[in-house]
DNA sequence: ATATTATATTGCAATATTACGATGTATTGA
DNA sequence: TCAATACATCGTAATATTGCAATATAATAT
């Protein structure tokens, strides 16, 4: 198979694990530190920071565009990526939701 | 390939990908989410409330265990399953410093 | 118009993931 | 001991992901 069987689960559910996703790369998850450290937007200097191809660095980036956690705008030659505010602060509350939901009640294994 | 290549990011950058990775899967959030409301264990009860087969859990539930979010011990017949209380609030902490980092300044995109 | 620069897309090979049936294993009860 | 119950593991098919070279595209500069 392969295929996730998402009609099974809810859509927060559904949605959740797509932005859990796409965040889970180590690749990704220096992208968007690169991002959130030099606030403003960066590019390709990516490429030459991480040890990664041009190619695959794009499509990294296309992956956390697809999840909407970033976006991007054309600037000159070449594009300005940054944060996605409305996904981002969605996803703030939703994982705060999820994993504050956590009481630590040690009356367990 | 379909290879991470690991070795040219930070211990933080991997360890967090890969606790992401883990949550990042509805079936796994579903798990996750009936262990957090059912405090108390649980066990092959997913089977029934999930729509996945008995063997689907039973490796959903060896993955999370894998990254250390869920430990399980044996109860009888059954295995009770909860939270690693270290690691998740390891992953609160880590997850909470790197979106809490987001300040949204609009000077951007 | 043409070259240059920056990024995207395509095509491919290697590997990983998802899901399940079938089978193995361990504990309890009769 | 033997059956039943609850999980775990194995094997397998379908699909997804990762990474890169090669190539395409789009914007600016000459």
């Amino acid at each position: 198979m392969g295929l996730t069987k998402t009609e099974i689960f809810t859509d927060e559910q559904n949605q959740l694990a797509q932005l859990l996703k796409a965040m889970a790369h180590p690749a990704r998850i220096a992208i968007l530190q690169r991002i959130l450290k030099s606030n403003t937007c960066i590019c390709g200097d990516l490429v030459e920071e991480l040890g990664l191809a041009q190619a695959t660095i794009s499509q990294h980036l296309k992956e956390l565009k697809n999840a909407g956690i970033i976006q991007g705008t054309i600037e000159g030659v070449s594009v300005c990526y940054c944060i996605n505010p409305a996904v981002w602060k969605q996803l703030e509350l939703q994982l705060g939701a999820f994993l504050g939901s956590y009481k630590g009640e040690p009356n367990c294994c």
